[in-house]
DNA sequence: AAGTTCACG
DNA sequence: ACGTACGTGAACTTT
């Protein structure tokens, strides 16, 4: 017998977190309420065995009732915000369990258990329903029972025809004219004046329905007459919205609600991430190993390792061709010159601890070339890193497979504890001592014995195991499947080519570019303790604000937390009060050029090579971009001209080879047009105009040709505020002009480009319902601030909401160029070398025979990377060096 | 380890 | 009314 379960799921979370007492999980996220809820849904299956079971939510604040009735539910409190962050994640946590939920926009979740409610009679199913709204009575029959929740939610008590009867003396639809009678206070509805549940109860025992009650007012007296015949509409009124509406146009079918148990996979990391600890163990998922929970009680047992040795070598070839995990230790931050502390290779029985002297002995060769088969694919834990790492030990690594930290980022690209550590106690899996704990940190870092040491490795390697199904599980959930195989997985392979490759840098002209730097700021500083009347330390702001404000007396534009603010802004508004402040500028700007490229960058050059070898991060930007450390070459200057210098010493590796450098134009701007729809903007791109022009027209108003530069300069201002998330406070700071001004300019925008402003609102609304933001390729990132109480926490995760789905887009589509692009150059069979990415721009190294088919092919490969309801444009220049390919 | 400033997209 | 533009990394000083 099929069996139906549907659960009111604003009605029990509303009840859920007034009935608990406050939760939060270690992350200071509230919980409570998802907890009740959670219970009581565990419940329910273990008591009931459904074979399906649906959970309904509110969508919207507007629904068909409020057409006829606009105060419907006015005057409630507004919903607290510890409870509205629950929401996404009571939805989240649906999913995980395999549970089905739905919710349509216009319609309450009344209504759209009543209709399935009636799906379910007409076609002979038994219906459990579970609310804690007496409104609901009106859809039970022999069919439908309606079980209301007691005390909180910690008891239901099922409703029957013969109940109701009992309770009241009504049929279940006589419900509805009771509540036409009365009213319902939270919902609004106004009933009768002086008419509640007893005198309703006695005028339809005698009458039976609201209709039949106000055609014998003349049989009634007094107040009670007078106030029926006064508020005969409203009575009508109130029934009509308390009447539920059971013909809601579900999309969901009767195989969607299926229930065959709760999906362990993906609950676990849910109710880990939850910290449900009584849950997980009431569902006994303690997953793996039985010791999560129990820590203390059960002893972690020893894992059996092996440590290799000539000996051992004939039984590990033996068991190679069925390894896929590995796990290969470094230590040091930088992994271009990471020391190699060991590598672990694991069977699900077995772990194999090789010593970094035996991997470069004679005997290591079927480990080698294990390493480097490229058609063994392989997983572990940051394989990029493994790859820099073995790379300059002289071994190759190839067949990346499975990332265990790239995994995590695109699950929750904005956790920052990333480590297996963090991982295994986020899963249940068995516990792993942290790095910090097993070698200590900082100085006191130590590496342990081989024993001690080999059975870390191997617990790593061991959690590496158990991780991916998993993660695995979590991807296909969320449809990133693709996005993980197909792009970021490649990518790092593509990166670590790069990073191995390096860019050339020319030492003496940026030794003597430092020496021209050297003679500007001396004089500088000359200058600038003469007008001082002492010396002091120029970098220290502190004592820089002492001299402006204390001494010289200057006005006080802006303070910090710890004092005066002596940034550029502060400066270049007190510069017509002193000569000194000028200099100061120049001197700050000539000192962040010698400082950080030119002494940062010579010390990065690698001696053997004369070459950079920066670490692209592919796992730290929340967006989905990339960055890029040791050195860092996404922000070497180009604004200004002094700085743009620095770009000189960038250099082809070969002699007479070029660089050449593409960007996409207004790739954000594009991407906006296209996941917006806004006609006016895709018009733009599809022209190929101008965009800040062409917004200046829009905005204000006038012609191509009247547009000036000042409406240019706003115009471009607007759009990167649009892109960013736009606020009036962050524009008029932008473009020195008041906020009352700045909102103007963006009413003007929106007002303009109608279909961006949909996109704003419907992003935001997005996030608050589902507590994360997409882009086009199923990329992630939450919000959980996003429906918080303190508006400037709140406000900041709107902006994100905006932006992330834009930026986050653009990533992806120039890391499928990447990866598309190191295609073209093998297929090609081209010498021609990628050697860096700067968020919109690929730069390369080319020899000069083939410029022209580069010159070509780079841009070309760039705009196809994704095909986009507006074209995607990237610009190719070249030159002998970084500077000249502008 | 945190705060300030500034380089880039 | 609330008070900030989005995303990074490095150098330097102060705590």
């Amino acid at each position: 017998m099929e069996k139906l379960i549907l659960i009111d799921g604003n009605s029990i979370i509303y009840r859920a977190f007034f009935a608990m007492p406050p939760l939060t999980n270690s992350s200071g996220l509230h919980t409570n309420a998802v907890y009740g809820f959670t219970n009581m849904l565990l419940r329910l299956i273990q008591e009931e065995n459904p074979t399906h079971i649906l959970v309904a939510f509110d969508a919207g604040k507007e629904t068909f009732r409020h057409e006829g009735y606009q105060e419907y539910k006015g005057g409630r409190e507004k919903t607290p915000s510890e409870l509205s962050e629950q929401f996404p994640l009571m939805r989240e946590l649906l999913e995980s369990l395999g549970i089905a939920w739905f919710e349509l926009s216009g319609y309450e979740a009344d209504d759209i258990i009543g209709t399935i409610s009636k799906q379910g009679e007409d076609s002979g199913r038994e219906v459990l329903v579970v609310t804690g709204d007496k409104d609901m009575l009106q859809v039970v029959s022999d069919k439908v029972t309606v079980a209301l929740t007691r005390k909180g939610i910690s008891e239901v008590e099922p409703y029957g025809p013969k109940e109701i009867e009992e309770k009241y003396g009504l049929s279940p639809l006589q419900i509805i004219d009771l509540k036409g009678l009365m009213g319902d206070a939270s919902d609004n509805i106004p009933g009768v004046p002086g008419i509640g549940e007893k005198t309703a109860l006695k005028l339809l025992h005698q009458f039976g329905s609201v209709e039949e009650v106000l055609s014998h007012t003349d049989e009634l007296k007094g107040k009670m007459k007078e106030n029926l015949v006064n508020h005969a509409e409203d009575a009508r009124m109130s029934k009509r919205l308390a009447t539920i509406f059971r013909e809601v146009p579900v999309e969901r079918s009767w195989e969607d609600m299926t229930f065959t148990g709760l999906k362990e996979e993906t609950a676990v990391p849910m109710l880990r991430k939850l910290e449900f600890k009584s849950l997980l163990e009431r569902l006994s998922f303690t997953g793996g190993d039985s010791e999560a929970g129990h820590e203390a009680a059960e002893p972690v047992k020893e894992l059996d390792v092996t440590i290799v040795n000539a000996a051992v070598m004939p039984e590990l070839g033996e068991l190679l061709p069925q390894i896929k995990d590995l796990h290969v230790e470094s230590s040091g931050e930088n992994p271009h010159h990471a020391i190699l502390m060991g590598m672990v290779l694991s069977t699900p029985e077995r772990h194999f601890y090789i010593s970094p002297e035996f991997l470069k002995s004679e005997e290591a060769g079927p480990i080698l070339a294990w390493l480097k088969d490229e058609n063994v694919p392989k997983r572990g834990y940051n394989l990029h890193r493994t790859d820099l790492t073995l790379h300059w030990e002289g071994i190759p690594f190839a067949g990346a497979n499975f990332d265990i930290e790239l995994a995590a980022y695109l699950l929750d690209p904005t956790e920052n504890d990333q480590t297996l550590s963090a991982l295994s106690t986020k899963y249940g899996i068995s516990r792993l001592a942290s790095d910090d704990d097993v070698y200590g940190k900082g100085a006191k870092f130590k590496v342990p014995n081989e024993e001690v040491l080999s059975q870390h490795l191997a617990r790593k390697c061991d959690a590496i195991m158990k991780l991916v199904p998993l993660q695995e599980a979590e991807l296909e959930k969320n449809e990133m499947r693709s996005l993980f195989y197909d792009l970021e997985m490649p990518l790092s392979r593509i990166l670590a080519d790069m990073e191995k490759q390096g860019v050339a840098v020319n030492r003496d002209d940026l030794v003597e570019l430092g020496k021209e730097f050297e003679a500007q700021i001396s004089k500088l500083v000359a200058k600038i303790y003469e007008i001082a009347g002492q010396e002091f330390n120029l970098n220290s702001p502190k004592q820089l604000g002492e001299i402006l404000f204390d001494k010289l007396g200057l006005p006080v534009i802006k303070k910090t937390k710890t004092g005066y603010s002596t940034d550029a802004e502060v400066l270049e508004k007190l510069a017509p009060y002193n000569d000194i402040v000028q200099y100061i500028l120049e001197y700050r700007q000539l000192a962040k050029l010698q400082s950080t490229y030119v002494e940062g960058l010579l010390k990065e050059i690698r001696s053997e090579t004369g070459k950079v070898h920066t670490y692209f991060r592919q796992t730290v930007a929340a967006t989905g971009r990339l960055s890029s450390q040791y050195p860092n070459l996404q922000n070497i200057p180009i604004r200004m001209e002094e700085g743009r210098k620095i770009r000189k010493v960038f250099v082809p590796s070969e002699e007479g080879w070029l660089i050449l450098g593409a960007d996409y134009s207004q790739i954000e701007l594009r991407v906006l047009a296209h996941i917006s729809g806004d006609k006016g903007l895709q018009e733009a791109f599809l022209h190929d105009m101008d965009i800040h022009t062409k917004t200046a027209m829009d905005v204000f108003g006038v012609s191509a040709d009247q547009v000036d530069a000042n409406m240019r300069r706003s115009a471009k201002a607007v759009n990167f505020g649009i892109v960013y998330g736009i606020s009036d406070y962050g524009l008029s700071q932008n473009l020195n002009i008041t906020r009352k001004e700045a909102a103007r300019f963006i009413d003007q925008y929106f007002d303009a480009f109608e279909g961006v402003r949909k996109y704003m609102d419907e992003i935001v609304r997005d996030a608050k319902r589902d507590g994360y933001v997409k882009t086009l390729l199923e990329r992630r990132r939450y919000l959980p601030e996003i429906n918080a109480s303190n508006f400037n926490l709140r406000s900041f995760a709107e902006r994100t909401a905006m932006n992330t789905p834009i930026q986050g887009t653009a990533a992806d589509i120039i890391k499928l160029a990447m990866v598309l692009m190191d295609e073209a150059l093998s297929s090609h069979g081209l010498k021609s070398r990628m050697l860096l990415q700067v968020h919109d721009e690929l730069v390369f190294e080319v020899p000069p025979e083939e410029l022209e088919v580069m010159t070509k092919l780079v841009p070309e490969t760039m705009e196809k990377a994704l095909k986009l309801s507006v074209p995607l444009k990237a610009e190719v220049s070249s030159g002998l060096n970084w500077y000249e390919a502008k």
